[in-house]
DNA sequence: GTCAACACTTTGTCCTGACAAAGTGCAAGG
DNA sequence: CCTTGCACTTTGTCAGGACAAAGTGTTGAC
């Protein structure tokens, strides 16, 4: 009847991380680690709370936590389940130099163009800055495994962060944006397709007419300021996004 | 000092709308309407009760409600500021259908392929269901304003909901599966580009080897339940996806 | 004039208590 | 046998209070 069992959860109040946070972190890794059986039944909230020595808004704090990652799913009278984990995987907004270091295929930046300059009005707009406002603009091409994936341009407000052309070519435009605390937070996206003019292909080794990805997007930190625009190309045969969306 | 200013908020205690959530609605409609400056500053969240005449956690959970839509922002011993308009916008999961049809470009779909079949190998493993499971597997061409978009390939297995093929030549996938209860609460899609082949090229009304755009979801509901997978072509000229990412 | 300590404002966390609403299952009545 | 209604369980909503933590600005010492 009672449905899952919660192993012993050991919580420390003197932390300075959150109760609601302990719990739901812990729940996580039971979950994660296969001990609470995915479909299964959580205890309900008032005894999972009593049992913790946790009041009840902070029991559901952090199983609201988990709710909103896709991990578990409530029903009013019915009670609390745990999803099946093929769905869960947060939304991430990463780069393609973070995805690729990952994945563990050694990416590579050879820097085309790098100046700082008044952005153009399509730029200006897409950021959401005055037009003439100074970005570093810059235009990358992005190796993995030795072989050329993407032709990336991109502009940076120089209020928002200053370059340097050294950082950029040995890190992610994102590592660095992260590193200043400018944390890019969402995100607007258009991904089309194309056929590969002459010069593109050339610089990727692709033959003309080949396709190509397509993808611009500018992207916000926390406070809504823009903190990048991106103009990005990549060859379809080698490359291909993956998202997860949640409504 | 007091930055924004509220003005008359009118909240119904005997209707059944939570009431934080009404006062969320309120804001929002502030906000959007420009009522409240861009940039500016709410009150601060105990005066925004006391005159509201709720309780603190009952505003506290309206603004949090718009500060995961992104319409707000909130810094500790700062205060709560109102985010730039153009940064929000809420991720949609939607289907072509329903954007063709809400930009007003007429979608007409052409029914090319319609049978109830056990489930291929890859496309079990997709949906997370036992190989041989039934499924709806159908192939339609879709038109908008007269011209050929796309070539959709789709899988909703029988027992998530029993399909027809009228009514799939007249309404969307989500609108049918929405109106069966069974909402697509999250998806994971990947995104490619590639040439045509030539009998892709005569159904798009495209040239041999011209590129289009790939996509292939798996999409699921609340319960975490497999309600459809789908392998989409799209003409390149004619498409592109737009999507808004938060972190 | 500069810098550090302190006061103040504002959001974050946490508690207790109470009632409402929705789903489930059982039992009584037709 | 089927349906209706009631009891029970479980999550949802709401109130009020208390203290902590972080950011801002001011004041005072040097």
């Amino acid at each position: 009847m009672t449905g899952g069992f919660l192993p012993e959860v050991a919580l420390d109040r003197t932390s300075p991380v959150p109760l609601y946070f302990q719990v739901a972190t812990r729940l996580q890794q039971l979950i994660e680690d296969g001990e609470m059986p995915v479909g299964g039944r959580l205890e309900n909230e008032v005894d999972l709370a009593t049992r913790l020595g946790v009041s009840r808004p902070t029991m559901r704090r952090a199983i609201q936590y988990l709710v909103e990652r896709g991990m578990l799913v409530r029903k009013r009278g019915v009670g609390t389940q745990i999803v099946h984990p093929k769905v869960r995987r947060p939304v991430e907004l990463s780069s393609l130099y973070d995805d690729l270091a990952k994945s563990g295929q050694e990416p590579r930046t050879e820097m085309r163009l790098f100046e700082i300059r008044p952005a153009p009005d399509h730029i200006a707009e897409a950021l959401g800055v005055p037009e003439g406002t100074e970005v570093t603009w810059f235009e990358r091409l992005r190796y993995a495994g030795g072989e050329p994936l993407a032709i990336m341009h991109n502009a940076v407000p120089v209020d928002v962060l200053p370059l340097r052309r050294e950082d950029l070519e040995q890190h992610g435009l994102y590592e660095l944006l992260r590193a200043a605390g400018r944390i890019p937070r969402m995100a607007n996206q258009v991904v089309g397709a194309r056929a590969a003019t002459t010069a593109e292909a050339r610089m990727l080794g692709d033959s003309r007419g080949a396709p190509v990805l397509t993808m611009t997007r500018t992207a916000w930190d926390e406070s809504g300021r823009a903190v990048e625009y991106g103009s990005h190309l990549y060859r379809a045969s080698r490359y291909s996004f993956e998202l997860t969306l949640t409504s």
